[in-house]
DNA sequence: TTGTATGCGTTATCAG
DNA sequence: CTGATAACGCATACAA
């Protein structure tokens, strides 16, 4: 089956192709019969444009990268959900490249948008250093999710310090002191900023920062049960966990059940993010606007003067319920 | 910052296009000293290719589009997990088109491959007729992730009906004939199958077969705590419930302990997918090999010969926990 | 209101 | 081994 082109379309229907691209754009001042004609001649012809075509001619593809390392997690496809619906609004596609936290898949990323292919690029997280993205700021728009200090690049998050500091005064408050944690990945700037506040907040209760409370790498439901597990084989116990997401705390609280334990009573658990599952867990946890960050990630890729606002921060939310 | 195009490099390194071209894409027969000349021009002027104008000029875009209701369910994100593992050893970028089983934005999406933006085109799931989908095969590879009967259109899936029958069979053989059912989408033709499979099932087992026990619309661990809701007002009530996912049987199960019902004493719960959350919480499921899915899909698009084996069937397996 | 000509950045053919 | 030149398919400034 041959493809049309504007040329076939133009010489049957006896116009110049530049009329063609005129009714094609819908642009005003094109003679109504001509229109019509070019009309009919498209329909004879099936013709369809070449997409690649026109965003070669105008430069712009209306495709946005999205970097994340697993679509697997519930919070990067949430995230996505997000991105993916303020994207539609501003007829846009969303490649999407799944790194692994490779620093040479995010490269591609980033060559992707050097090449032209995508207009912008959003990173929900990223393994990348931040000199290394600055780079490719000249070829279009980048946003990060993530909680940053710069201001050189757009970021969208929740204050993570200050969340992670509510949760362990609510934490305190409800008794606790000997409280471990979990991150998702200890080099992330999330993880840096919750690391610090939990280190503030130890210093004053006068408590020892031990190292091995501190799980890393913990994202999944696995994850969380392999944490319960190790909890056993610790000498010195904590009453209570902080952890990275309602799927570590579920891992958690599944785990705990195979051993009897008690939650709240024997260990309390406080996770990140709200999604379903927490309600029907009745997981205690703090809310995080994960789909806003999406559609707001897309919306400050879209803006026009990029540095207007470069840091962009969300609410949190703690929700009680009973774990802890 | 001015991006450098072909030409420029040519001019500063006082060859034609062409040996810029060949060098670009490594052809053997180039002097190397002019080899030499025309990389030291493309690092001083920091060149890079565009990809656009490649797309255009080869006439593929190494783009594969993928079309899925949501995201969010991780049915799906794991599919698109396979398709992204196998996609990069063919150096394919994924587009991700989320439908929410809209026809418009699943045409969309044909557009897309009809305009040339992308190669080929994965259904995970449609709710578009096969004679449209069909129409637009002479655009480019196109695949379906269902158990279909046609085969003018690639497809993949495990046997649906074969499956959900087993299912059937492993309930009745411990001892229940009051059988509910829940679907992700009761026109899907997955759903279909299973609902075929129930249908005969039942009718061998002499048992009616109750409309209002089978549950529509179901994906989602709230989905799942709702049926349960909706079991208690039940004139007729089923003994077990053979449904969609894991996570409809995580809802079934979280609602049930709100009642303090005992699973499987009061009800058997037997679901698909086998996902990580099935094993934590002891769920008896039907495994099926959801990430294979995704990888054969990709290797059935990127296989010359379409025509050569148009349907491709997947083993599932019964794993036997403690919901049964 | 319309057409001509040029540009977008590569690849590929074909003659040399 | 190399270069001129024609595609690829469309948009658009400019002239009419």
């Amino acid at each position: 089956m041959h493809m049309a082109n504007i040329r076939e379309i133009a010489s049957l229907a006896g116009v110049s192709v530049a009329t063609v691209s005129r009714v094609l754009n819908e642009h005003p001042y094109v003679r109504e019969d001509k229109r019509i004609a070019v009309q009919q001649a498209m329909e004879k012809l099936d013709y369809h444009r070449n997409l690649t075509a026109i965003h070669l001619s105008k430069g712009t593809t209306n495709l946005l990268g999205v970097v994340l390392p697993s679509i697997e997690i519930p919070y990067f496809s949430k995230i996505v959900e997000g991105i993916a619906e303020e994207g539609i609004k501003h007829n846009l596609q969303l490649v999407l490249m799944q790194t692994d936290y490779e620093i040479d898949k995010e490269l591609e990323a980033l060559e992707l948008l050097r090449g032209g292919l995508i207009d912008g690029l959003i990173f929900t997280s990223r393994a990348a250093s931040l000199d290394i993205i600055k780079e490719y700021q000249q070829h279009g728009p980048i946003v990060l999710c993530e909680d940053s200090d710069q201001v050189e690049l757009p970021s969208i998050s929740i204050p993570h310090e200050q969340a992670f500091q509510h949760g362990l005064e609510y934490l305190i408050a409800k008794g606790h002191t000997k409280i471990a944690y979990t991150l998702g990945r200890k080099k992330g700037t999330n993880s840096y900023k919750r690391s610090n506040a939990y280190r503030r907040m130890m210093t004053k209760i006068n408590q020892p920062i031990r190292e091995e409370w501190v799980f890393d790498k913990c994202l999944s439901i696995e994850d969380g049960m392999r944490v319960m597990e190790s909890w056993h084989k610790l000498t010195e116990k904590p009453t209570a966990f902080l952890v990275t997401n309602d799927q570590v705390a579920a891992g958690l609280v599944f785990a705990a059940k195979e051993t009897d334990m008690l939650i709240p009573e024997d260990i309390a658990i406080l996770s990140f993010d709200n999604q379903p599952i927490a309600r029907a867990m009745h997981l205690s946890t703090i809310d995080i606007p994960i789909k806003q960050m999406g559609r707001k990630a897309v919306q400050s890729i879209k803006k026009t003067d990029q540095s207007k606002k470069n840091k962009i921060s969300l609410p949190f939310q703690l929700i009680e319920r009973k774990t802890v």
